[in-house]
DNA sequence: TGTCATGGCTAATGGTCAGTAGCCAAGATC
DNA sequence: GATCTTGGCTACTGACCATTAGCCATGACA
C-alpha cells in the first residue's frame, strides 16, 4: 500500500487505469472503498489518504468527487435507512394477513443486513459520528422503521393472531437480531442469505406466540 | 465546560474539592468519566482534555493515575467480558434442568446489558479501537460467551426439550437481542431491569421452541 | 522545622489529518 | 490548431491531539 516519494514523484499525472472511466464509476467506486474503510477501521480512523489509495488516487484528488468526509457517510447512512424502508413497504404490499406480513417483514429485514451487511453495520455503528441535521434525519429514520414493526405486532395481538406482553419489546428484539447479522454474517458461510431469512422469519413468528 | 485563559491561569493548583480524596476514587471517577465519554462520543472522538474536564483536572494530570488513553478503553472492555462470563457461571451454577438454565442465562445476560449499558455499548462498538493483544484477548472471551450459549442450546436440542434448526442462529439471536438493550434501555423508562429480564427469558424460551 | 511524595499545572513535542491552492496533462470541443 | 474542462498531482495550512518534560504547592511525616 505504501509508495516511495521517488515513485509518487515519477508517476504520470493520469494513470492509464483512468482511461474510459467515466466520472459516475469512479464516485461509485469512492463511495464503495468508503464503505468498506469505515466498516473496517472506523469513520473516524479511515482517513481521506485512505480512501483515495483504495481507488488509486491521493487523498486531495478526491476533491473532485465529493464535497466532504462526512458527506460520504452521511450518503451511506441515510441511503441504508431509506432502503430498508423502501424494502420493508415493498414486502408488505398487498398482503393483508398480518402473519404474513410479519414475516415478509423480517425476511426483509434479514435479507438487507446479510446482503447489505457493511451498510447496516456502520449505519448502525456510526450515528454518533454523524453531525447534524443528518443524524436527525437518520434517527427520524430509523424511528419510521421501528415504528412499523411494532405496529404490525399491536395489530397482530388485536386480532388475536399475537400474544405477545409488549409489542415494543417484541419489536425491538425483533429488529435487533437482525442489526446483529450485520455484524456475524459472512457470504459463504454456514449459512445462505434464504436460509437465514426463512429461520428468522420463523424465530419472529415464535417471538410474537405465531409458529 | 469552557473556561478562559485567564481564569484557568489565576486557579490555584491545588482547587478544594480534592481534598479528602484518596487516590483509589480518583482513579475510579476517571474511569467512569471515560466510559461515559466513550459511550457519548466514541473512542476516537473524546481527547484527554474532554476526560480530565470531566473529573475537573487538566489532560495531562491524567497522567498521574492511567498509563494510557488505550490502556482504560482495554480496561473497560476487559471487564466487561469478564463479568459477563462470571455473571453467567453464577447464574447457571447448581442448576441442571436445560430449560432453567438457558433462563437464568438470558436473565443474567438481559439484567448486565440493562445495568450496565455503558459498558456494553462501547464494548460492542469499539471492539476495532482496540490494540493487539487486547482486542484478541475481548474476541477469545466473546467466543468463549457465545459458545456457552449455543452448547446450552445443543444439549437443550439433544435431550428433546428444545426445537431449533440452528442452535447457532438461536443463539446469536438471543445474544443480540440483548446486545441491542444496551442502545436503548433508559433507566426510569417504560420498563423496570425486571421486567425486561423476565420478558427476554420468555422471548428465548420461545426462540428455542420451549416456551 | 525540614524533607519528601503526590498530584496538580503549563509548555512543548511530534505526529496526524481534513481540506485548500494552485499547477499541469490530456481529451473534448470549437 | 487553439481553447476549455476534467481530474489528476504536490505543497501547504490550520487545527487537533496523545503524551512528555519539568515546575510547584500542599500535606504527610521525620
Amino acid at each position: 500500500m505504501t509508495e516511495s516519494p521517488r515513485e509518487a514523484y515519477e508517476r504520470p499525472h493520469r494513470p492509464p487505469r483512468a482511461e474510459g472511466t467515466p466520472a459516475a464509476d469512479r464516485r461509485a467506486g469512492i463511495r464503495e472503498a468508503a464503505l468498506r474503510l469505515f466498516a473496517e477501521q472506523g469513520y473516524r480512523s479511515t482517513t481521506m489518504t485512505d480512501i483515495g489509495a483504495a481507488v488509486g488516487i491521493r487523498g486531495p484528488s478526491l476533491y473532485k468527487h465529493v464535497t466532504s468526509k462526512h458527506d460520504l457517510l452521511a450518503e451511506i447512512m441515510i441511503g441504508t435507512m431509506e432502503q430498508l424502508i423502501a424494502d420493508n413497504s415493498a414486502a408488505v404490499a398487498g398482503v393483508d394477513d398480518v402473519r404474513e406480513q410479519l414475516r415478509r417483514s423480517v425476511e426483509a429485514h434479514i435479507r438487507y443486513h446479510a446482503r447489505h451487511r457493511l451498510e447496516a453495520f456502520v449505519g448502525n455503528r456510526e450515528i454518533g459520528s454523524l453531525e447534524q441535521p443528518d443524524q436527525a434525519r437518520v434517527l427520524a429514520r430509523r424511528s419510521d422503521y421501528e415504528t412499523r414493526f411494532r405496529e404490525l405486532i399491536e395489530r397482530g395481538a388485536d386480532e388475536g393472531v399475537f400474544r405477545v406482553p409488549a409489542a415494543r419489546i417484541a419489536s425491538y428484539s425483533i429488529l435487533d437480531m437482525g442489526i446483529g447479522v450485520s455484524s456475524w454474517f459472512r457470504e459463504g458461510g454456514e449459512f445462505t442469505v434464504d436460509q437465514l431469512a426463512y429461520q428468522y422469519g420463523d424465530i419472529a413468528l415464535r417471538i410474537v406466540g405465531a409458529p
